[in-house]
RNA sequence: GGAGAAAUGGCAGAGUGGUCGAUUGCGACUGUCUUGAAAACAGUUGACUGUAACAGGUCCGGGGGUUCGAAUCCCUCUUUCUCCGCCA
C-alpha cells in the first residue's frame, strides 16, 4: 500500500508512474488527497471537542473527590453538546476512513525508474540469454509424453483424486520432486538464508500484508468455514513472520528460505499453456525472503537474483533473464526480475522464477519497520523470489536431458535422487 | 467438543471507575567515576496520529457497549493455560 504522505507530496509524479504500471485512474489519486485532507479536518475538530470533554471530565472527578456534587452535576450538563459533536464527527471520520482506505488499496506499487515502459510480456526487456538454445531432434518428446513413458507422474490419477492440475508424482518422479527440494533448501542454506516451514493456510491479514488480498482474491482457494486461504506462495506466510515487528537496524537483513507446496485457482487459465506440468493448481516451489534496509534494498535484489541464476547454471539448464515491464509486472512489485529455461520439446521459455523488490509497499502494510541511529521508526524494504519453481524446472530437465537410453540427471542433483538416469 | 482461569510496555509483574500512558523489578541506552571494563550512582527508555514547532488526540489481546470519565464494569470474538473427552 502506498503511503498517503507520498501521494501528497508528489500527486503527478505518482500518477505517471502508476501509468507506467498500466493504471488508468489517476483520479483516485486526487481522490485520495482530497479525502484524506477531509479526515484531517474531522480529525482536528474531533480532538478538539475529546480534549475539552476530557478536561471537563478532570473536573468532574476532582469535584466529585472534594465532595461538591452540585457542581460536578453542572458540569455533567455541560458536557452533553460536546458528547452529541463527538459522537457526530466519529461517525463522519469512519465514513471517510473506510473511502480512503479503499482507495488506497487499489492502488499498485509505484515502479522503479529501472522499470521499462511497455504493457504487454513482449515488451519485457531480456538482460541476458545463454548463447546456445538447444536444438533437439525432430522427435524429442514432450515432458507430458515423457511423464507417462516413464510413469513419473499420472495426470489421470491426480484427476481422479481431486481434479485437473492436481497431478501425482510417482517412483523417480516422486524422488526427483524431493531432490529438487533439498537442493535448493539447501543452497539457500549456504547462502544464508534462515529455513522454515511455514503453514499451508494464511488468515485474511496476512494475505492483505502481502498484497495478494484486495487484489488477487479470485486467485486463492479460500477454506470459507475457517476463513483461511491455502497459500498461494510461501511468500506470504513467510514475510508475514515479520508483521508488526519493529527491529535494530543491525538485525537487517533477514533471511528467510522455506519449501511449501504452492495453491492456485488459475481461474480463467486453459489452453496449450496449461498443458502437462506448464500450469498447476498445486505445486512445489522454495522461497527466498529478505527484510532489507532501503538503501541496500536494490543491491539486495541482484543478489537474490544471482542465486537463482547460480541455481539455474547448476542445473545446466539454458535460461534467460526479463526485466519486467511496467504493464507486465504484478501489482506489489516495483522491480521485478523474470527467470525463464527453456523448454527444448515444447520450444518455448518456461517462467521458472520471478524475483520482486517491493520496497514499502508490503511492509506499509505489515508494519514492519527498523529503528534506525536517530531512533526514527523507518519502513523496511521486502523481497522475494522463486529459488525455484519446481514443476516447469521438471518439463526442461525432462525434456532438455532425454536421451533413447532414458533422461539424464543433471550431476548436481544426483546425491539426492541417489540414480543419474530415468529409465 | 465440554468445564474453568487468564491476556497490561522488550521481559517479569502491580493496578478493580477519576491526576494511569500506566507502580516496581529486570533488561537496554546515556552520563558520572575508571587507563579500559565491571560495580556503584544519576538520568533516559512504547507506538500511532497530529503540528512549522508546541499543543492536542488514540492505543492496557480484537470489536462493541455502559458512564461526565474505563486498563478497571457489561457483551462478544480471538488466543493461551488447567482439567475432562477425542486423536496421529
Amino acid at each position: 500500500m502506498l503511503l498517503v504522505e507520498l501521494i501528497r507530496k508528489n500527486p503527478e509524479e505518482v500518477k505517471r508512474k502508476l501509468a507506467k504500471k498500466n493504471f488508468n485512474q489517476p483520479e483516485i489519486v486526487d481522490e485520495i488527497i482530497s479525502l484524506d485532507t477531509k479526515r484531517k479536518k474531522i480529525q482536528t475538530a474531533l480532538d478538539d471537542f475529546l480534549s475539552q470533554r476530557n478536561t471537563i471530565s478532570k473536573e468532574i472527578g476532582s469535584l466529585m473527590q472534594s465532595g461538591q456534587k452540585e457542581l460536578a452535576e453542572n458540569k455533567k450538563n455541560e458536557i452533553s453538546t460536546i458528547k452529541e459533536n463527538t459522537l457526530v464527527l466519529e461517525a463522519d471520520l469512519k465514513v471517510v476512513e473506510d473511502k480512503l482506505f479503499n482507495q488506497l488499496v487499489t492502488l499498485p506499487n509505484l515502479p522503479s525508474d529501472l522499470v521499462p515502459e511497455g504493457k504487454t510480456p513482449e515488451e519485457n526487456v531480456c538482460t541476458f540469454i545463454v548463447k546456445e538454445i538447444p536444438v533437439l531432434s525432430e522427435d524429442a518428446k514432450p515432458h507430458w509424453e515423457l511423464t507417462e513413458k516413464y510413469d513419473i507422474v499420472d495426470f489421470e490419477l491426480g484427476v481422479k483424486l481431486t481434479g485437473a492440475g492436481f497431478p501425482v508424482y510417482k517412483g523417480k518422479g516422486a524422488i526427483l520432486q524431493r531432490a529438487l527440494i533439498s537442493f535448493f533448501l539447501d543452497e539457500a542454506g549456504k547462502a544464508g538464508y534462515n529455513e522454515v516451514i511455514p503453514p499451508l493456510m494464511v488468515n485474511e491479514e496476512s494475505a492483505f500484508a502481502t498484497g495478494q488480498l484486495p487484489d488477487k482474491e479470485g486467485q486463492m482457494y479460500h477454506v470459507t468455514e475457517d476463513k483461511f486461504y491455502l497459500i498461494p506462495t510461501a511468500e506470504v506466510p513467510i514475510t508475514n513472520i515479520l508483521r508488526g515487528e519493529l527491529l535494530k537496524e543491525n538485525q537487517l537483513p533477514i533471511k528467510y528460505t522455506g519449501y511449501t507446496p504452492c495453491f492456485r485457482r488459475e481461474a480463467g487459465s486453459y489452453g496449450k499453456d496449461v498443458r502437462g506440468l506448464n500450469r498447476l493448481h498445486q505445486f512445489d516451489k522454495v522461497e527466498i525472503v529478505q527484510a532489507q534496509h532501503p538503501d541496500k534494498s536494490y543491491e539486495t535484489l541482484d543478489e537474490m537474483a544471482k542465486h537463482v541464476e547460480n541455481l539455474l547454471i547448476k542445473l545446466e539448464l539454458p535460461y534467460r533473464i526479463l526485466r519486467l515491464c511496467g504493464g507486465d509486472m504484478s501489482f506489489a512489485s516495483a522491480l521485478t526480475y523474470d527467470f525463464e529455461a527453456y523448454s527444448g520439446a515444447q520450444k518455448k521459455w518456461l517462467e521458472v522464477s520471478s524475483v520482486s523488490n517491493f520496497e514499502t509497499f508490503q511492509s506499509n502494510r505489515l508494519k514492519l519497520r527498523f529503528k534506525n541511529a536517530d531512533g526514527q521508526n523507518i519502513l523496511a524494504h521486502t523481497l522475494n523470489g522463486s529459488a525455484l519453481a519446481l514443476p516447469r524446472i521438471v518439463a526442461c530437465l525432462l525434456e532438455n536431458n532425454q536421451t533413447p537410453e532414458g533422461i539424464k540427471i543433471p550431476s548436481v542433483l544426483q546425491k539426492y535422487t541417489g540414480f543419474d538416469m530415468i529409465k
